[in-house]
DNA sequence: TTTGTGCTGTTAAACGGTTAACGGCGATTC
DNA sequence: GAATCGCCGTTAACCGTTTAACAGCACAAA
């Protein structure tokens, strides 16, 4: 049973030794993953253990191998296939960065309600009407979604998304979102993550005497 | 010396607060400030505390005392101004964003590269070239900086914020800054969101037997 | 005025996560 | 082949955060 930070720092370790190994690294050492990571040592190898992985000493752990330990830990049964509800400014933007950069997750299908949007190809991606939402998640096996619709219609959408069957949502709406159990959310907030950086850089500023 | 998590739940409250304010509550206890944020009681009332504002029992929390008392605690004597780098999708959505809401922060200014964008006016918001930098964060006073710039420019970008006297960064791209102490940078991965969204919701769908 | 109720403020305990320490082993070198 | 060095795996201690428990008080009701 890892904890949310621990299931970040791993993918985020799997996207380090993914660039890693393109730039022809065959082994890391725990401070070198560490150093990427900005965490410590001891903390990678705390991670590493967890997920059954072990590697030599002298020689760390192989790149490759470790890869895909982190793979069989943290890729779940469920399909890797992601529906994305709104395609307005962020979700456009989302589905750009998507387009670029090849994830292990996949965004599959959009949905909005605009006329001008629904049976559209965006970046790749088909827009649908919210009409055909439960028959699409059910075909496509979308067990994911990514709430990018007004804050009035996150909720709405949220209990839509529940009754067809959606395990998980990334929800970028600024509500706090009420759903059965069983289905796990995460909010991204980029206002409060600011005011955040806001305090912390005002207390640091302060310690260095860059004001006050 | 608060935790990041305790700021960031007080900058949750306050929004909460504001809105509940709007909506003609005077007051609120701390178990219903604790259902909109999907807290405890508990930690409401602790928080409260560790700013150093008191309500009364019975009565509660003053709602418009309590969003006054949390702003003095987090509100930094640093300026509300922030700096936006690269104004492409994402940063055209946060522009778009921050144009229709009101938050505590504000974006003055945006810098890019692409000679189109330079000198637009874009959702309210003037796009510099970057020679203008280091003269616009003096004059405007700017202690915060958003960076939506690609992945390899990342780096080189929060070297020239540093140099300029930036204090904190919102960092969206895939990469890990390195900055010098006394500098605050704090990393947004949708990538990484989402795959802890999709390993904890194959963990509760298991447990509730949606699949397996 | 007096009593009762329910909330807050505070302190203490329990929990979890991070950090440190150390034994063991593989590789390398002499 | 032996010894040395350095890194990994593991356990334990430490620290911080969350949670719980309780005393005190303000308001309301009788
Ligand atoms: N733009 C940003 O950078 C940003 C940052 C943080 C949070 N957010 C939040 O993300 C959400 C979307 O932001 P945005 O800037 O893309 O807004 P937007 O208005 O540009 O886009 C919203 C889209 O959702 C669609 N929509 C509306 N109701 C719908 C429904 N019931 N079902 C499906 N689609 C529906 C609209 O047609 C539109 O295309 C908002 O809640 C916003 O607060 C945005
Ligand atoms: N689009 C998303 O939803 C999303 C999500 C997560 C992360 N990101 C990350 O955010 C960053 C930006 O994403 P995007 O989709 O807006 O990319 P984009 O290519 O659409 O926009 C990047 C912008 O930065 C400008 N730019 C390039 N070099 C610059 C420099 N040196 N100084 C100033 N501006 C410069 C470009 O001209 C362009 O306008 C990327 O690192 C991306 O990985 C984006």
């Amino acid at each position: 049973m890892p904890s949310e930070r621990t299931v970040e720092r791993l993918s985020l370790y799997r996207h380090l030794l993914s660039r890693a190994l393109t730039e022809g690294a065959a082994h890391v050492h725990s401070h070198q993953l560490a150093g990427m990571a900005g965490a410590t040592a001891a903390q990678v190898r705390h991670d590493v253990m967890s997920i059954g992985y072990s590697g030599t000493p002298t020689q760390g752990y192989e790149v490759e191998k470790l890869i895909e330990s982190i793979g069989e830990f943290l890729d779940t049964p469920l399909s890797r296939n992601i529906a994305l509800m709104g395609v307005g400014n962020l979700g456009r933007a989302i589905l750009s960065d998507f387009a670029v950069r090849r994830p292990t997750l996949k965004i599959v299908a959009a949905f909005d309600v605009e006329p001008d949007r629904v049976n559209r190809v965006i970046h790749g991606c088909r827009c649908h009407s919210l009409e055909e939402l439960q028959q699409i998640i059910w075909t496509q096996q979308i067990a994911i979604a990514i709430i990018a619709v007004p804050a009035s219609e996150a909720q709405p959408i949220a209990d839509t998304l529940c009754e067809a069957g959606i395990c998980g949502m990334l929800n970028f709406a600024p509500v706090r979102l009420q759903v059965p159990q069983g289905v796990f959310v995460d909010d991204v907030n980029i206002t409060i993550a600011l005011e955040k950086v806001s305090y912390f850089a005002g207390r640091k500023a302060l310690d260095r005497g860059r004001i006050g």
